[in-house]
RNA sequence: GGGCAAUUAGCUCAGUUGGUUAGAGCGCCACCUUUACACGGUGGAUGUCAGGGGUUCGAAUCCCUUAUUGCCCACCA
């Protein structure tokens, strides 16, 4: 290109005398905040927005090395597309919503919420901090709703303060004005708004029906929260009889469950029971006649090959109740206990007083109970055999779920839908997932989707849904036809506000109104995080919301892409239309250095801070983005040593290149200066070799990096500059200084021009490759350059056609060879055992015929930073190393003759 | 039971569409205070690419299989 490229002009400020990364964070940290250099335009031009979907941390969570980790990874690619010129979202959410928080809250201040309370605003709490004390349930005073929201919303902020500080000194490049709460009044209007639209287009419905129930929190869980664990039990084999007394033997783990039997079921091809289909049998100790009845779900190499139907002891139980029309025998309450009085369906004298025995109590006491009675009668065979079993648990529940009969609101997601089902696959195959293995996972979990999402909870602290039902007439509830309020009104919390048309006075009167009571699951609400940072649907800002919507980046764990990513992707879906966002990021774990998950209940979380303190942000930085998306990493400090050392490297060689020529006799450079880089006075080969080895390592990285490969653009930025600073700095050292120590040939003006040109730009360009990954010290570093003011994080990312330009037909291999013939020379001394300032009198190289003619071009800068004062022949040859040799490097030093070493200089 | 990933030097990891004798850093060994950097630098040693089989002129790479590890999913009799 014969084009006249542009100059780069610096203006230098005087330079330190010793550089490093201590107290970069704390100054660069406050610069940023005031130059608001990270805040988000408002550009309202969609092409020109780059939307990050930044996942909100649970508020009351504790910190943890994985939140570094993840984040760092989002955060390279806002700083990268902010250097590519996007205007970049980049907010940050809290999660404030949900049982965490609402634990959190309870014990802090001993309050618990009480949905018939109405609102009190002189409430005080009874503590304030209770943290470490233990406030029993009783000691809790009770309070309302929004009175529980009012101090959650004066306790999160002091957690929150916790997360700002860790990711400002990590230097995520968050715009703080982009901030929200998923408790928030704008979360809040949000999420009810929604809903109130999923209802009106009959997405959302509500059921009656038995569901997975939690008998600790006593709310029912969706089938995204489940978590199966094994857990211990023991087989029964339990004798059932014929009316003549023939014993029919069933197994079952559960024995606390046979007052709720209704049938027994076995497989329709099993050969051993299909003489007794049809035929009725009676329960042990309860004497209750029930069926023997057939159905594809029983298996035939389980247990006794016939099973025992409860309603209901887990969900086939469900499926053989509903497919085979059983009675409904529920003995089991939402506390997890028996019922308190004996069911209408026993009748037999011995039966009523046995379950009496067992009223009240829990399931496992009911089981000793009726074991051991089961014993007494001789319908047990034999003794309980333990076993171990997968049980399905509320992910932060203790207890194994129960399944119970209630009214809940559900949401449609494709699991009873064949064709929103394959809508929501189709959009899975919209979205770049990286890495794109993480796709099997999405569609997985939509395949195998068994029912509607269940988004209400019978917990107190959340976002109510904004719906009341009208009361009867006869006291009853109308469940039928809720009342909704209008969207203007949103939000509402129904438990204090009254529907129109109605008086408070008529709240759960016969021919008034009551209120929902149940609040939605949180992720009812964080699968709306993308509506809400783009301000969905508020007044006057559909400019914002078109500009930033669809988003661009939804960066979060693999362990939520059944929650967060496919909720997120139904709402959108049913809401807007779209998916709503183009690509997923998925980070891997943390494992601790021997190899286990990082998580709290192991005991061996490293808390982020310290790290950060030892080794500065940079380095920590350095430590997560050397893992690629989707790869567990070892927590690994050797690791942070090595970003410390790059950074601080970053900062000695740009202090070198700048310095050149402008030192005074101290080495001292203390006037500002302007200097200007123009690419025409890169005349010498090595200089333009280097600057095309530079070209094609930012063409490289930017296409790694538009591809979301953070490590592998590091990984060649990284080595190219260790190449830079190793042997093109040391082989232009003299010659940029305008000395010649070992040669005695002085260069010429334009080729001293020629090295600091190269230097100068070479330098500002690793400050801007470096800069996404290393804030801090780029940050430094460009400010030397930049008396002006300004930063990198705002300077245009490299362009790799401008080097590739100012590189003319160079060959980057030059670089590759000089680097060889002078590591060739040190190797000399290393292996004489001499300094490496010894003169080399002569000496004589075999060189590959490929890289003899680099290497005798670049000759006076290779004998000079070799120390080379006599004549080196450079022979060309097919292969310079032999094949014994360990090392191939294409140059061979076939004899060489070592000169004085110099005097030692004394201690200064 | 189904699926996804991983297995490369003592450690942490790269290794592009198959292509000379498999790479980096850390650690280790030896040496060097050299006017950017001792928070340095130079050089060196280190591998049956988990095992077995196959395709190919050629395999760490593709196919089959086994083993180990991690994770996800699955109806708890």
């Amino acid at each position: 290109m014969a084009d006249k490229k542009e100059s780069i002009t610096a203006n230098l400020t005087p330079l330190p005398d010793h550089v490093g990364v201590e107290g970069l964070e704390d100054k660069w940290g406050k610069a940023w905040e005031e130059s608001q250099v990270y805040r988000f335009r408002n550009t309202r031009d969609r092409k020109a927005v780059y939307s990050i979907d930044t996942p909100p941390p649970t508020a009351s969570g504790h910190l943890h090395v994985g939140h570094v980790f993840s984040y760092t990874h989002t955060d390279i690619i806002a700083r990268y597309k902010r250097m590519r010129g996007f205007d970049v979202l980049y907010p940050m959410g809290w999660d404030d919503n949900g049982l965490p928080t609402e634990r959190r809250v309870q014990n802090y201040y001993g309050v618990r919420v009480d949905t018939s309370l109405k609102y009190d605003p002189n409430f005080k709490p009874p503590f304030e901090g209770t943290e470490g004390k233990k406030i029993s349930a009783k000691d809790q005073v009770p309070c309302s709703r929004q009175n529980f929201i009012e101090l959650c919303e004066k306790l999160t902020p002091q957690d929150e303060a916790q997360f700002e500080k860790l990711w400002r000194a990590l230097g995520l490049s968050i715009d703080w004005n982009q901030t929200y709460n998923t408790i928030g009044i704008h979360a809040r209007r949000v999420a009810q708004k929604a809903f109130l639209r999923n209802l009106a287009r009959g997405e959302a419905y509500q059921k009656e029906a038995p569901g997975l129930w939690d008998v600790t929190f006593q709310t029912a869980v969706a089938q995204a929260e489940l978590e199966s664990r094994e857990y211990d039990g023991f087989y029964h084999r339990v004798a059932f009889h014929f009316e003549d007394g023939t014993p029919i033997y069933i197994e079952t783990t559960r024995p606390e469950l046979l007052p709720a039997c209704c049938a027994l079921i076995a497989h329709p091809d099993d050969e051993r029971y299909q003489k007794y289909f049809g035929q009725y049998v009676y329960s042990p100790l309860f004497h209750v006649k029930v069926p023997i009845l057939a159905h594809k779900a029983a298996e035939m190499d389980k247990g006794a090959g016939i099973a025992m139907c409860c309603t209901f002891g887990d969900v086939t139980d469900v499926q053989w109740w509903r497919d085979l029309h059983l009675p409904t025998r529920s003995i089991i309450q939402r506390n997890g206990r028996i019922a308190m009085s004996e069911p209408d369906w026993i009748t037999d004298d011995e039966g009523i007083g046995l379950f009496k025995q067992i009223e009240g109590k829990t399931t496992y006491t009911a089981r000793q109970i009726i074991v051991e009675a089961l014993r007494q009668s001789g319908d047990l065979d034999g003794e309980p055999r333990p076993t171990k079993r997968m049980t399905n648990f509320y992910e932060k529940g203790d207890k194994p779920l129960e399944i119970v009969t209630s009214r809940q609101w559900y949401l449609k997601n494709g699991g009873t839908d064949p064709k929103l089902n394959a809508e929501l696959i189709e959009r899975g195959k919209e979205l770049d997932f990286h890495p794109d293995f993480m796709r099997v996972r999405y569609n997985n979990w939509v395949q195998g989707l068994n029912g509607d999402w269940l988004i209400s909870r019978q917990r107190f602290f959340g976002i109510p849904f904004p719906l009341w039902y009208p009361v009867n007439a006869d006291g009853t509830t109308d469940y039928e036809h809720p009342i909704t309020p209008k969207e203007s009104a949103l939000p509402i919390d129904p438990t204090q506000d009254v529907p129109a048309g109605y008086t408070e006075e008529q709240r759960d009167q016969p021919g008034g109104f009551t209120a929902e009571k149940d609040i939605m699951d949180t992720w009812a609400t964080s699968s709306l995080t993308p509506q809400i940072v783009t301000h969905w649907g508020e007044d006057g800002e559909d400019g914002f919301f078109n500009a930033t919507f669809p988003m661009d980046l939804r960066p979060q764990g693999q362990d939520i892409i059944r929650t967060w990513l496919f909720s997120t992707i139904d709402r959108a879906h049913l809401e807007n239309g779209v998916l709503p966002w183009k690509h997923a990021t998925l980070s891997g774990w943390i494992l601790d250095p021997d190899h286990k998950k990082m998580s709290k209940s192991k005991g061996n979380v490293v808390v982020p801070n310290e790290p950060i303190e030892k080794y500065g942000a940079d380095a920590v930085r350095y430590w997560a983005a050397c893992a690629r998306l989707g790869v567990d990493a070892t927590y690994d400090e050797g690791q942070m040593k090595i970003g410390r050392r790059l950074a601080i490297k970053l900062l000695n060689a740009t202090k070198f290149a700048l310095a050149i020529g402008r030192e005074d006799e101290n080495h001292h450079v203390s006037e500002p200066a302007q200097a200007v880089w123009d690419p025409a006075n890169v005349t010498v080969d090595l200089d333009r070799s280097t600057l095309a080895a530079l070209s094609a390592v930012i063409r490289e990285a930017t296409d790694a990096l538009e591809n979301y490969d953070h490590a592998k653009a590091l990984d060649l930025i990284e080595t190219f500059f260790w190449q830079f600073c190793d042997d093109y700095i040391e082989l232009v050292k003299n010659r940029a200084y305008g000395t010649a120590d070992a040669t005695q040939q002085v260069p010429s003006a334009e080729d001293v021009l020629s090295a600091r040109t190269t230097l100068g730009m070479g330098l500002d360009a690793f400050a801007r490759l470096f800069a996404p990954y290393l804030p801090y010290a780029a940050e430094e570093v460009w400010s030397w350059m930049h008396a002006e003011g300004g930063s990198v994080h705002r300077a245009p990312w490299p362009d790799a056609d401008y080097y590739a330009a100012c590189a003319g037909k160079a060959n980057p291999d030059q670089l590759t060879w000089a680097g060889r013939a002078l590591a060739a020379l040190r190797k000399i001394k290393s292996e004489a055992k001499v300094s490496m300032k010894t003169p080399i009198l002569k000496a004589d190289i075999n060189v590959d015929r490929e890289g003899a003619g680099f290497v005798k071009s670049a000759l006076t800068d290779i004998a000079e930073a070799g120390h080379v004062t006599g004549k080196i022949t450079i022979n060309p040859v097919v292969h310079a190393n032999n094949e014994d040799d360990d090392q191939i490097t294409g140059v061979k030093i076939v004899s060489s003759e070592l000169g004085e070493a110099p005097a030692k200089k004394p201690k200064a």
